[in-house]
DNA sequence: ATACAAATGCAACTTGGTTGCATCTAAAAA
DNA sequence: TTTTTAGATGCAACCAAGTTGCATTTGTAT
């Protein structure tokens, strides 16, 4: 069923539906916090080569399954959901305990006074403290 | 004359005057805008080893002198400034055209509303768009 | 069945950043 | 002023994240 769904948006999406991609996108489907590549790679090791696995992130991007988010630890993660778009942005949330970062649906981007000459399309919220697990 | 605040500026932070980092720190007092690593060691090229660099960098920002700025572009940037302290945050101005860093001092603080379980301390917020420049 | 584009694996590379260690220098003590 | 020493520097080696070129394989359209 799940199998199907993703297959269909594989095919949607004008990629080709190769085992790694049906992998990683289950993956990505039973989880419902964000991924760094060394996670991904733990999860999958010896099944998925580095580059086809940042390929795949790259593509899976591009096509609006995934979104790229840098939590300011230096390296990426990566969450299902395609990229917040103006007036659907979302603040992500990471724990400064367990390093987890979640998605914060219900945000709302705010309203800001720029300085003269300034024009913004994107504000980015990444907010920090200690998540309900922790 | 701002040579000597600078050399106040590092006797008061408990730091040795060194000519690397009076060099530094002028160039920091000449600059609007956040500098990358990369940035500084083309204005100081052949000038400063890259370690040297990198650890002036850690102990400015440790006594309140510069902060990191994470744009979400994967790598760092630098600042003239303290971190902002809680109450005190600031937002940081990405632009999209030139990828000049601006601090928006004047940035007020939102109040989040979180899931149940979620504490905060901290909110960056990143803004994207084109500057008053391009 | 075949043919082509796209996906994979591998190796080599780039860049940002860190670390250990020997040497040097700012600044405090003598 | 000279001596002492903690801290600063330079160098080389290293690590992790991410990218690229190329040969091979696989999905899909014909």
């Amino acid at each position: 069923m799940e199998n199907a769904n993703n297959e269909n948006l594989l095919n949607q999406k004008g990629l080709k539906k190769t085992k790694i991609r049906l992998a990683l996108l289950h993956h990505f489907m039973q989880l419902e916090h964000a991924q760094s590549y060394s996670d991904l790679q733990a999860a999958f090791v010896n099944e998925i080569d580095k580059s086809t696995l940042y390929r795949n992130l790259i593509s899976f991007e591009q096509a609006g399954i995934i979104h790229r988010i840098n939590d300011h630890s230096g390296t990426a993660k990566y969450a299902l959901g395609a990229a917040p778009q103006r007036g659907h942005e979302h603040a992500h949330f990471v724990c400064e305990n367990c390093e987890t970062v979640y998605c914060m649906e219900d945000w709302i981007p705010l309203e800001l006074k720029l300085p003269k000459g300034f024009k913004t399309n994107k504000v980015q919220t990444i907010v920090k403290g200690i998540c309900a697990k922790c």
